[in-house]
DNA sequence: TTGACAGGTAAGACATTACTTACCTATAGT
DNA sequence: ACTATAGGTAAGTAATGTCTTACCTGTCAA
């Protein structure tokens, strides 16, 4: 479960469609791969990028395996983008007085 | 401003170091490089990465260049991430009811 | 004007990533 | 038992990323 870095793993386009995808439910990785245009073994890798950063969770089923979105680690990125709102937030206030004083 | 993208920009430590620094207000790249092993010439490298996402903007003031924050392309990010928030809660939702199932 | 300071850029070393094809095991269906 | 399906892993390669040192320009201060 641990080892991986949350932010290394969204940073790939590739990988934010798969967890996109998954959104919409558990899915085998045939299915997750027919989506991209990288081959099934890459998609393979990704997919261990993100289990290493615990965003998804597997299980065997058949000869079948089901990825499962885990959401939880994306707190983290919540938690750090967050830390920013009151910045942005005060540059649209200035912004807003800005565009006030200028009437 | 554009070019960049946003994720792979705070995807290394290093660079949400940066970030989290210019919090604290604007700063010249000599103040900033104070706070890292990596050497000056690495710092202005990642401060360019920071500048393609547009998360920084530099303007020269004397002979120093001033790095300020600039947190907007941050909400691409918090906006993708919150995407996920229903899923979470539902999550915790379903472990509540388990444990509240177990009383 | 000469020297110290601030910082960007170039070039190269080295590590890491992201792909490919080839191969392997396990399961399902006939 | 045989064949097809599902998918992980290995090995190799090409592309990127991240450092370093060396060098350059521009600015301030004596």
């Amino acid at each position: 479960m641990p080892g991986g870095d949350v932010f290394l793993a969204i940073a790939s386009p590739v990988r934010r469609a798969l967890l996109d995808t998954l959104r919409q439910g558990p899915a085998p990785v045939r299915d997750l791969a027919a989506d991209f245009s990288i081959s099934r073994p890459a998609v393979s890798q990704h997919l261990r990028v993100l289990r290493l950063a615990d965003l998804v969770s597997e299980s065997q089923v058949g000869r079948e395996h089901q990825y499962r979105l885990n959401p939880e680690p994306l707190q983290d990125v919540r938690a750090w983008v967050t830390s920013y709102e009151r910045f942005w937030k005060e540059r649209l206030i200035g912004l807003r007085d800005l565009l006030d004083s200028g009437r």
